[in-house]
DNA sequence: GCCAACGTTGGC
DNA sequence: GCCAACGTTGGC
């Protein structure tokens, strides 16, 4: 079993809007790594959510992988914005996974908390820009989960 | 709103 | 294949 981060802006879709769909299609990312990532993605695996571009940014819930990664539907559909014109139907570009909401952390875990956390230095978030899937190891896992308690 | 980071595009 | 231009992400 593994771990990872999905950021999301809570403006477009939030803890509170996962909590009431309980389970969600991740459609939308245009980005190699990210994309790659998400085909890494088994059921079960554990996901921090995490809402960008919120003051302060920050680890608000945890989710789980339900389903392991499909073609993004977005991609094909001209009316979206994630329409992609060059990603062929016989081998699509960009893919999602679907997951589940599992519960919100008791209290968000804010970046500028989390940067403070020496054992958490070598987190993907705090050395790498604009990765909205990233890997999580279970000791940054285990350490987060425990800040909110 | 600003801007740094950084991925993508396209001319050459 | 290089790299300048450009667009986007996301912290502040």
């Amino acid at each position: 079993m593994r771990y990872w981060l999905f950021k999301s802006e809570p403006e477009t879709y939030s803890i509170d809007d996962l909590a009431k769909d309980r389970t969600t299609f991740w459609d939308g990312v245009r980005n190699y790594q990210a994309r790659n990532l998400l085909r890494e993605d088994k059921p079960g695996d554990g996901v921090l959510f995490y809402h960008s571009n919120a003051a302060p940014p920050a680890v608000v819930g945890v989710a789980q992988v339900a389903k392991a990664a499909e073609p993004d539907p977005t991609q094909f559909d001209k009316r979206s914005c994630y329409f992609d014109p060059d990603s062929p139907t016989s081998n699509p570009r960009w893919w999602g996974v679907t997951i589940r909401f599992e519960r919100r952390l008791s209290r968000a875990v804010g970046l500028p908390e989390l940067k403070d956390i020496p054992a958490l230095q070598e987190m993907v978030l705090l050395n790498r820009s604009r990765l909205s899937v990233q890997p999580v190891t279970a000791t940054q896992w285990r350490i987060i989960i425990g800040a909110a308690a």
